[in-house]
DNA sequence: ATGATATGCATAGCATCCTATCTTTTTACA
DNA sequence: TGTAAAAAGATAGGATGCTATGCATATCAT
């Protein structure tokens, strides 16, 4: 019958930040014409080297037909563009358009900003904390059950 | 020039331990023909009393079209019933039906599986410290910017 | 009392996410 | 070499979440 203390529920108050950081951000990035999402392709592939859709949706840690709808948007908003691998008939290289590389320093900044603006009043120290305690949920979490 | 430190950029590790919080949970919920989202409303309504569904949504602070989605889903699925409100024509109230009432226990249950999962070799001390840090996080983008 | 506001919900439209599947190519190995 | 397994994408289907709107009903202030 004893309810466990509110703090062993952490979950809660890992998805609300999260949706917080969302709801700041977003509206900041679609007045560039990106979103959160695309955020870390933007990162993912700024140093021109052109990647695959699956080696994007490792290294992001999103599944493939996440990626590929990602990848779908902003094609169609001209930030990306695919082009055929000559080596292997199923696949396409994907690299950044000219419009999205001029969008990277802004992007980069609104990035920063909402970070910052999250972590307002925390030392250093305390922000190094929080992160290496959410890296040791995501290690918990990221293999399998 | 200089990349700001990546634990500056805490945000992409509260995006993805959500994440990863939500695959974990789902399936088992799943099974017991529950979400994740759902489970909030569950637990606000367990203790019998009916809300409106814009108090569900201030309670459990989504927005109120995404609270309306998430109660047609439930009702749905049997999960709650809406009676009108005799004193105001715009509105009713929400409550569990027997049928969602047997699942709480098990819900709960799995619950706090997750967050054990999670929180899996932290101290009491290092889990408090997450989820006070956490709220601090919360605190700062909860107010208008 | 009545016209202006505020409130409670519903809907439309989109972006992410996920799982499950299917197709097309490649690769591997028997 | 030929067939089975693996890999790369595409697609379907569904749940959440959000913003922007619209509608009906209450409330309030004059």
């Amino acid at each position: 019958m004893s309810e466990p203390p509110l703090s062993s529920l952490a979950g809660h108050f890992i998805n609300r930040a999260s949706r917080l950081l969302l709801r700041r951000g977003e509206p900041r990035l679609r007045a560039l014409g990106i979103s959160a999402a695309q955020l870390p392709v933007l990162g993912t592939l700024k140093d021109g080297l052109p990647r695959t859709q699956a080696s994007l949706a490792a290294l992001i840690q999103v599944e493939q037909p996440t990626m590929a709808q990602l990848l779908s948007r902003m094609e169609r908003d001209g930030l990306v563009e695919r082009t055929p691998d000559p080596a292997d008939r199923r696949s396409s290289f994907v690299s950044l358009t000219p419009a999205a590389k001029a969008l990277l320093p802004k992007a980069h900044k609104e990035l920063v900003r909402g970070n910052a603006e999250a972590l307002k009043g925390f030392t250093d120290e305390e922000r190094d904390t929080l992160v290496s305690l959410l890296e040791k949920v995501i290690a918990n979490l990221d293999s399998p059950s």
